[in-house]
DNA sequence: AGCACA
């Protein structure tokens, strides 16, 4: 069993605190500027391939972004998940795929709920000593400290597949794909022109897809989150909206 | 950079 505090005491927590496996993968470096619940499908797409998905954790706020928590209901998912999808590319970036070091709450209401309140009760305890360290530290030195963090750039992995259109960094090129044959140009700019920094829609009859330029990313971000999948054309076909491969 | 679960 798992003795008492012991664990927090020095404002740490780890693994080594539960008697429950670690069944979650922490990654990191992930795009910030896509929206949550496309970033949470994106991931999902991605890791299904490694067992059971339970949960997948993400935030916007400031601490949080660019990082998401994969639970999964078993540890052999999550080793294969480090080992083989660290450094993999999504919208442009190499994501940092690491073990978890504390379980998640799903992990432990699932396979030791009796250590449930511990586990909160931890939580709760390495917060405030994690608030205090850092508020003793800003007061202590000036905002001068600056640790060096060696960011290693690991190769990006090859031999993949192609990154999927839906995985493609966010630039300002939209990429426009099941154009009806019956839509052209111009309906294409009315549809496009009403969004902010629009410059121009290039259309691609003959397979079917266009490209709608924008002066820069943001512009073509907010248009993308607006249009994808919009009904167009005669027959009302789904339009699909990801960025240009670069 | 940043390891959470309002």
């Amino acid at each position: 069993m798992v003795d008492k505090m012991e664990g927090v005491i020095g404002g740490v927590v780890n693994s080594a605190d539960y008697s429950v496996p670690i069944e979650t993968v922490y990654v990191s470096n992930l795009e910030e500027r896509v929206k949550i619940e496309e970033l949470k499908a994106a991931l999902h797409a991605v890791f299904d391939h490694y067992g059971t998905i339970l949960d997948i954790i993400a935030k916007i706020s400031l601490k949080r972004k660019g990082q998401a928590f994969i639970v999964f209901d078993q540890q052999r998912s999550v080793l294969d998940a480090v080992e083989q999808m660290d450094g993999f590319e999504m919208y442009g970036k190499a994501m940092r795929v690491l073990i978890a070091k504390t379980p998640s709450d799903e992990t432990v209401k699932r396979k030791a709920p009796g250590e449930f309140d511990e586990h909160k009760k931890r939580r709760t305890i390495s917060k405030a000593q994690k608030e205090a360290a850092l508020a003793k530290e800003l007061q202590a030195k000036g905002p001068d400290s600056t640790a060096t963090t060696a960011t290693r750039a690991r190769p990006v992995k090859t031999g993949a597949a192609a990154i999927p259109d839906e995985y493609v960094r966010p630039n300002k090129v939209l990429f426009l794909q099941n154009i009806p044959a019956d839509v052209d140009a111009d309906t294409l700019t009315a549809i496009f022109e009403r969004f902010e920094g629009f410059k121009e829609v290039r259309l691609v009859k003959i397979r079917n897809v266009a490209f709608a330029e924008f002066e820069d990313e943001q512009f073509a971000i907010t248009a993308k989150e607006n249009t994808a999948g919009m009904a167009i054309g005669e027959e009302g076909k789904s339009m699909k909206v990801t960025y240009q491969r670069q």
